[in-house]
Order: structure tokens, then C-alpha cells, then sequence
DNA sequence: GGCTGGCTTCCACTGAGCGGAAACCAGTTA
DNA sequence: TAACTGGTTTCCGCTCAGTGGAAGCCAGCC
């Protein structure tokens, strides 16, 4: 063995793909020796592959020498879960619309929501949530939500665990947010008040599919509408069921894969 | 050599992105054939690496067996053009609302436009365009408009080719499509009427970036509003100044990578 | 002109990858 | 019930692609 820090059994696709997830963790561009370390590979293999990578464009070199994720990442990624996404699309933009407020739509992977869509105005909101981002479940509405009405052993393993605090006002009680659901399942309904982000509430209801929740969608507003924000169940209820409709024939499992089964 | 279809010289990275790019081809979901048949790969060899990436989250698999792409790698790929993206989206949605048609953001990459982003209403029009598409400039409102308005060089090479035809009603004379793109320079907006699929016509204006093309929004209408459509033009220069505006601070190459420069 | 931090190239050793073959596993037909 | 079919999974010994330390390179800075 050469040096020593060879590192035998590690495939060469597991270090392709931790390349690529180097990215994960960072937004904007990343140099070599940050993908080398981040992915924990020798400055010169990294290299070798980034370079390779490069090629094939799954990244792009910028004129300044740092690597981003290339664009023939992004078109072909935009096949995931197009379904539900496309199906969706024109009546969240409507639920904006009409509300005038940030519409979100998501779905559960694992223990936390994922926003598969975002609609938005132009006056910015300041926004916790992003598309293709995650968060708690227990935190968000559209997360309480799907939590409220998934099966019940997902519910119990979910308040099984340690529950993240973002803000002072974010319930981690297990026995308080059992109830919280509980409410939830029979108001139809969620809402939270300041627990992922100081200045924002939120508030979603559910998307069923074939008698199962299958999404989420929500809106977020600032703190001060709080208390009006219920005004805007009718329009939320009314989409909901619009999307409900448009997606029923299209087989649950197409619609954004196989995802939304596991639990992590 | 154990069998004789050994192929040497292919790295291990190559055999795994090509297993992605099988996904490029076709839409849906494939088997473990499909996938070793369109990369070129032996049946047990694609086995083993889908394996892994499936493991990784890049793949995952649906109860019925077959593959699709993974929803990390969706997540993933978000990153990627997010500012420009996200920076317009909001005007493009307004390009909706006040129209009433579907709205296009497209962008070069090589001697295609790629669709950015794309708001529709709920009642569908049929459409060639997908976001994460692609289509040939010639053809295209917002891809005449972006030749029109690039470099030279760019524009000299891309009349250079043999241009694809895709209706009857396709230019694809270098000379007179040359002489169209003078007058799209001089009149600011383009236009095409069922260049690329029957039924369908569109209007396109450019988005500048520090002085140079950076952009283009467009709108698709069904052909029976051919003979109106330019009554759109000042929305769509109203929203074009208002993504410039929007997009000024945000350096080029931040926006949405380097895609842009290369002409292949 | 020497230093520093990051990128690129080189090359001989070696174990990860290879892929043909055979087993396996539904469906489906005789 | 048995044979067939089309796809998936497992196995294993050979071998070459991958490896990564080291040295060279380059640009910017003190």
C-alpha cells in the first residue's frame, strides 16, 4: 500500500456519488479541494472524477476554476416526479391568486416534508421553505397536516423520536402534539404560529389520493395575519379538492415514484 | 479476456452516468433491461451499479421493479439556475395572469433553448414545450428571439447547419431566416406560427443582462389568435423590464452557471 | 524572488470491478 | 402439473482500471 490512507471496499460509484452530494450540503459553487474534503476523497482522485463529470456535464466548471452542478443534472431531474408536480401546478398558482399569499405544495419523504412546489408574488416573503427543500414535519403546517391524517404507526414512530425545536413557540411535547393532530384530523385543517421562523404562520390542509393523504397544501403568510388566516380555508378546501380531482387517475405510485413509502 | 464483449477503456464513472442519461431518452419508469440495453452495459454489470444507486437515493425503485429516477437526485438538481429561476419566476407568473396564456422562460444552451420555466393554466393547451426541454432555435419564438439578439459567431454558426425541419411550416432557409432575425433585431419581439407543432403559434421578447442577451419570455397561443397576438407586446416588455431589473445585481454567471457560453 | 494555496500530471502497484454462466422467480401456455 | 419464457439476482476467479502520494505547475501576494 502506497501512503496509508487508502481506503479499501470504498466503490468508485459511492465516491462519484458523494461528489455529487457534496453539493447537498452547500448552495452556490464549490472549489476541488471543497468537493475533495466534503466528499472525503484524495485531492487527486477527485479530481480525476470531477473531470469526468465535467465531461459528461453533470457539472459545470465556472470561468472562475469552481465546479457547480451542471445543467444536464437539472433537465434531467426535472423528470422526477413531474406528474403530481405538473398535474398540480396551475391550481396551486391559483390558490396564490386568489389568496395573494406564498402557496406551497408537499409531499412526506421519510420523517420530513419536502416542497415540491412554490408559488409566490413578488413583494418576497422572508421564506424558510424552498422547492426541492426539507423540512420537520412537526414544525409546518402542511407537515402537521400530512402527519395527522398518515397511518398511524408512521405518527408513532415520527413522535417516537427526539423533535427538533426551531423557534421558542415550536411544539416538541410528544403527548401535546399527539393532541395537536388528534384536533387536526377533525378540524380538516392545520395551522402553526412562528415555529419554524420568527414573523411567518402558516396554514394547509390536506390532498387525499385514493382515500390515502398523498400531499399538502398551504400557505404562508406574515405573523400579524395571523389571526385571520382561517378566512382562507374555503379557497384552500376548494383547490385541494380541484387537485384531488385532477390527479385521481393517475396511479398513486406514478406520481412521485415510490418515495412517500419509506419512513427514512 | 473471460468472454469477448469486454469493453476496455471504459472508466467505471461513465458506466454509471450513462445509466443515468438512459433516463434522458424516454419518460417514465424502466426495467433493469431497459436501462442496461439503452447504456450499453451487460445485463449484470448494470445490475450491480443500479444497486448502488438506488442505495444512494439517485435511483429508486417502484413496487413493480422497475427504476426511476430518485427523488435526492430532484432535490439535488434544484440548486442548479435556482437564481435566475427564482428571481423571475414571480414576473413570469404575471406574464400569466395578465394574458391568460401559457408563459415561457427559456435560455440558450448550445444551439438549443432550454425551457427555465413555464406557467399554465388549468386549461391545457398542447404543447411542445416541457420545462427542462428542449427545442431548436430556429423553430421557436424565444429561440429566434435569442439568436437574434447574440453574438454574431453565434448566430453565423448556428445558420451554418442543416436546420431541422419539424411542420411544413418550419423556415429553414439560412438566408431567409437570416433576413427574419435583421427584423426581429429591429421590431424587439419574434414570433412563429406553427413552426413547431400544428395549432400553435407564439410571441417572444428578449431579456437583457448587462448588455447582452441573457434571456428570453414568450407566450404560446392556439393559431386562431395568430392574427392578435402582438396585442400582448407591452405586457411582455413590461415583464422584460421588470426581470432585468430584478436579475441587474445578480452576476451572469451566478445565474444560472456557465451553461451559456459554449455554442455545442 | 521566495512563499503560499490551489490545481494538474505522473506512474507502478493492486484490489475493485468485471461479466459469463448458472440459479432463481413469477407469470403463462400446453 | 409440467414445461416454457422473460426478466432478475447471485457467484466467483481473473485482470486492468483505478488509485493516490509525490512532484511539478501556476498565479497571486508579501
Amino acid at each position: 500500500m502506497a501512503g496509508g490512507s487508502r481506503e479499501p471496499g470504498r466503490t468508485v460509484t459511492s465516491k462519484v456519488l458523494s461528489i455529487l452530494a457534496a453539493f447537498e450540503q452547500s448552495r452556490g459553487a464549490l472549489s476541488l479541494t471543497d468537493i475533495a474534503e466534503k466528499s472525503g476523497l484524495p485531492l487527486s482522485t477527485a479530481h480525476r472524477l470531477v473531470n469526468e463529470l465535467t465531461d459528461w456535464g453533470f457539472l459545470s466548471r465556472e470561468p472562475n476554476g469552481r465546479y457547480q452542478l451542471g445543467i444536464r443534472l437539472w433537465e434531467l431531474a426535472q423528470n422526477t416526479g413531474r406528474q403530481l408536480r405538473d398535474a398540480a401546478r396551475p391550481y396551486v398558482q391559483d390558490l396564490f391568486s386568489l389568496t395573494g399569499e406564498t402557496a406551497h405544495l408537499a409531499v412526506r419523504t421519510g420523517h420530513e416534508v419536502l416542497y415540491i412546489d412554490r408559488v409566490y408574488g413578488s413583494k418576497r416573503v422572508p421564506r424558510a421553505s424552498r422547492v426541492g427543500g426539507r423540512l420537520p414535519m412537526h414544525a409546518t403546517a402542511v407537515g402537521k397536516v400530512i402527519l395527522a391524517f398518515e397511518e398511524d404507526w408512521v405518527r408513532d414512530a415520527y413522535l417516537n423520536r427526539q423533535l427538533e425545536r426551531h423557534t421558542a413557540h415550536t411544539h416538541v411535547d410528544p403527548k401535546k402534539l399527539a393532541a395537536e393532530l388528534t384536533q387536526i384530523r377533525e378540524q380538516g385543517y392545520a395551522t402553526t404560529l412562528e415555529e419554524v421562523r420568527l414573523g411567518s404562520c402558516s396554514i394547509a390542509v390536506p390532498v387525499f389520493h385514493t382515500g390515502r393523504i398523498g400531499a399538502s397544501i398551504g400557505l404562508v403568510l406574515p405573523t400579524n395575519q395571523a389571526a385571520t388566516m382561517t378566512r382562507h380555508l374555503p379557497v384552500l378546501r376548494g383547490i385541494a379538492a380541484q387537485i384531488e380531482r385532477a390527479t385521481a387517475r393517475i396511479p398513486l405510485e406514478t406520481l412521485l415514484g415510490s418515495h412517500v413509502a419509506g419512513t427514512d
